[in-house]
DNA sequence: GTGAAAGCGCTAACAT
DNA sequence: ATGTTAGCGCTTTCAC
């Protein structure tokens, strides 16, 4: 059962493992009649490959080009790095190395640029965060039309043609984030923070999350006013100056929160005014962001798991690519964890 | 990267590769300076064995022991089968083998039996359908001292340790299926056919589909009657005598349901009446039931996906034992699928 | 066309 | 206590 070897396969051939190989792989150079009485031999001993030996000796090693938007340490992206490494480690093990390619987030050139250098290195498997929904759907037809399989993390866009997808329910995200705001005590003004420039971007991933919080203040409190202030990452006293204006301009505000990883960058602003009595709730389980968590700055965060998206979408291409196992499940939501001071570590 | 053979340690820390085997096994017989010198090459290189190498050379082979109840051709439990082949000829590449270990589903001692028999295997890991709750208990917390990792297929127990579970939510299961039961016509009178036997059971799979159908019937047609037939499988001539008398007294039932796999034994009683004009819905695909299903007497099938359990389960301990690596998700729902004359094939 | 031989990373039996 | 060797199942040169 399921022992039988090429040398099985040889000898009951009354052949040399050689030509059997020959035949495995469709290889020139063997007679017809030899190849007919392999072919049998394999069919009657019921003869299957060792993948595993065949890798081992072959060498041949495939690539997955995993294609994410650049970052700087500390910024969501980097989540993801962990859970990478970590599978690239296992895939290597199946001769299997795992590529990087990042992009500008905000700009689509470079995203164009990424996606042609990802296929410049003639992957056998692509993963990729399609902050870019039509210029990824180019991409990905391209991608089926080179028989290359690819999986989405983050979130996916509306096509039939991946592997498997793994990302958070961001509608959902958004109605747990109003729930928990305004868990603790009434409220009837919210803040919502939000980043300059996501304007730009073609797609932006933090709709959903917006959309169910919209839906969850319309549902429980129809009275609560929802308040927007911008802000840019890269200009601290900007953000200072914003928040300044607003808070003097609605001082009865004691709920904020924002829709992406940013909540951290609202902090200094928050103890330097000494805004101590406020609920605050953010996402994702940056470092900036468990310190503040700690500190009792920000009350909760909602978090996602990247480093398991990024590995389990690195270890279903592996499997496919090298075994032909499809993943168990094709659409992957990833739960949501609620992280408060007391289980933050 | 990941590419540190035993050979490159081996020359770095001066010996042969046989010494630094020793050592990787933690094996008798190496020097303490030899040990220490190879211990400190491994950490500076990232040596990480290639476990696929290992068990090609090794050989070792393990065992996982699949307790199942036994069956007759056709039967419900007959359906794991495909899968528990799939699986295990996947596994024969990692080395290793399952082993078939039955019993008797209405005889309490001859699971235990089954129990003795499985642990006397040495397994390396156990796949289990608990139908005998109490006494599952037991065994697992056997199998917990001898530290063999073990996963449920069918329905699981209420504990903590095992590695996975597979099965069929059941209680939804009997909920969809009142509702498929009634959405052709309305329904003042149901028939549920249950298997007289079942009664010796200790545990009754069918408790969760009862509880469900019940619910659904309360909410949703409150005025319905809920009738019970009980028959034994091994004596067709008492089955069409009960369900003869059942129909005299009930001239006005159409609607009857199964919560097992049986639907199929009453197929030759509405046959030989002429009772068409019936809707009729069961659980499962056995060839029987297709048929039934393909000839028009049953309208509805749910199923779930023996197979799909079984080779998952097997696939999880498998990867667990040889490559320490977890189930992605511990308690799997396996989706049911409702089938028609029309999806039958 | 085909066979023989070496080698992939690792193990195990046998030397020394 | 350590090195050498053969071999696991398969691939890949290199002869013939």
């Amino acid at each position: 059962m399921g022992k039988v070897t090429i040398k099985d396969v040889a000898r009951a051939s009354g052949v040399s493992k050689g030509t059997v190989d020959r035949v495995l792989h469709g290889r020139e150079g063997v007679s017809r009649k030899s190849r007919e009485k392999i072919l049998r031999v394999i069919e009657e001993l019921g003869y299957e490959p060792n993948v595993y030996a065949s890798l081992l000796a072959s060498g041949i090693v495939r690539s997955i080009a995993v294609i994410l938007p650049e970052y700087t340490p500390g910024e969501f992206w980097g989540l993801y790095e962990s859970g990478i490494a970590k599978a690239a480690s296992e895939a290597a093990r199946l001769n299997v190395e795992v590529v990087r390619v990042a992009y500008n987030q905000y700009d689509i050139d470079s995203f164009r640029a990424a996606c042609r250098e990802a296929l410049a290195k003639q992957p056998a498997g692509v993963v990729i965060a399609p902050l870019f929904q039509a210029e990824t759907a180019l991409f990905t037809a391209e991608l089926r039309s080179k028989g290359i399989p690819y999986v989405f993390v983050d979130t996916k866009i509306e096509e039939d043609g991946y592997l498997s997808s793994y990302g958070m329910p961001m509608y959902r995200g958004g109605y747990l984030c109003a729930d928990i705001l305004s868990y603790r005590r009434p409220c009837e003004e919210i803040l919502i923070v939000r980043i300059e420039r996501d304007k730009l971007r073609q797609s932006d991933p933090t709709v959903g999350r917006r959309e169910g919080f919209r839906d969850f203040i319309r549902e429980n409190l129809p009275d609560c006013t929802v308040h927007n202030v911008f802000i840019d990452p890269k200009d601290p006293e900007g953000v200072a100056l914003r928040l300044g204006k607003f808070f003097r301009e609605h001082p009865g505000v004691r709920h904020i929160a924002t829709f992406n990883s940013r909540i951290h960058l609202i902090v200094p602003f928050l103890e330097q005014n000494g805004l101590q009595d406020l609920t605050v709730v953010g996402f994702d389980n940056l470092p900036a962001n468990l310190d503040a968590l700690r500190s009792g700055v920000v009350n909760a965060l909602i978090t996602q798991h990247p480093e398991e998206q990024a590995a389990r979408a690195i270890q279903d291409l592996t499997e496919f690519i090298v075994l032909k196992k499809s993943p168990a499940q094709r659409d992957n939501f990833v739960h949501m964890d609620i992280l408060t001071r007391y289980n933050a570590d």
